[in-house]
DNA sequence: TTTTTTGTTGATTGACGAGTCAATAAACTT
DNA sequence: AAGTTTATTGACTCGTCAATCAACAAAAAA
């Protein structure tokens, strides 16, 4: 059975297996079995292949991310003017990948984890600065020195929308939200010209 | 040493424990031990007055909520007036007694908890529809039919600012944030007039 | 072909923690 | 005074789970 160059397949699985596992549970009560089990292979080979449950955490955190970061990226590079740029970042935030329930509701629990965990805070200062620079450099050639604030505002707001989007019981909306988030900054450009 | 009628003195003992541990900890990984050692008392206590764990934790968001509708109907009572009513919701919300770390941190993970917990989702609701109700009240007079939309987006940013304010290393400001909320507001209504 | 590396798991260990119980004692009731 | 209720805890049970280990198998290297 035992095929050379498991490794990369069997962390991806992981990563993936642990995903879904706290977003449904809705919870970092996750034994390292049952994200294995989901995964396709015994506990012991996830340990053998992390070390230790946090480093899976960890990972799966990273994955997470990246693939946001990836999203924003593409949108990004396809995206003209500052107005463009601006959309780009929030439809990839509210995204059909990134804003489903379990990923959203793994995100509220690596919020979590990122009160205690020292990794896990930096990923998600990491995650954060990267949000604000990509916010400023579409807000300010629209808003100036008012940039700072509107970013500021918005970046609550998605996070607002991710948690609640987390606790809601409907069917999500990804285009609800961009628009909410869309008219706030609208809104607040406007108010400037005036 | 038994004294009569200690009951609803252990059980508010123990509430605020569960608050303070958890925020402090950062995480529901708290056990009823350390609750119980906080609070003053054998962890055979705490079962006894409380009967589970969960019950505690439930205990302990009813509190914090509490806390806060009753700071809210507070200000409310004394505010003249819709916008004072509004501002009086906002500076409720961010005030030194809700918007306290470890509070926030509480917070936080009642969140989580709501995520598996059907009578905490319950309680969570019941805050959410509350908060949406006042808000309205002061809204409507000023935004007519945008009422809705800026109330859900208002809301948004709440949980958002509360969300940072637990992942923050900083100390906490809550006039910022007071600020930030009306600034919110305001520009949508000054949006609407023109 | 022997040896080493890589993949894989069942079984085990060791710790920890929720909840229970039996026992003790003070305070009320009758 | 006897009986009941309330307060309180140390010791114990029982389950769970992260992490380790020993053992086996296949592929790659020697």
């Amino acid at each position: 059975m035992p095929k050379v160059g498991m490794e990369p397949i069997r962390k991806a699985a992981l990563v993936k297996a642990t995903i879904v596992e706290i977003g449904q549970k809705g919870s970092l009560d996750v034994t390292v079995a049952q994200i294995a089990r989901r995964a396709g292979m015994s506990s012991a080979l996830a340990h053998h292949y992390f070390g230790s449950k946090e480093e899976i955490f960890l990972a799966a955190m990273r994955h997470v991310m990246a693939i946001y970061a990836a999203e924003v990226r593409g949108g990004l590079a396809l995206a003209e003017g500052s107005d463009a740029r601006l959309r780009a970042i929030l439809v990839a935030s509210f995204s059909a990948t990134n804003f489903r329930r379990d990923v959203v509701g793994a995100w509220l629990n690596f919020w979590v984890l990122a009160q205690t965990v020292p990794e896990a805070r930096r990923l998600l200062a990491v995650y954060y600065s990267r949000l604000r620079s990509n916010l400023l450099y579409a807000l300010r050639p629209m808003a100036g020195p008012r940039a700072e604030a509107i970013a500021a505002g918005l970046a609550a707001m998605i996070d607002g929308l991710y948690l609640r989007e987390a606790l809601a019981t409907g069917a999500s909306d990804g285009a609800a939200a961009v628009q909410m988030a869309q008219d706030y900054v609208t809104v607040q450009l406007r108010d400037q010209m005036k």
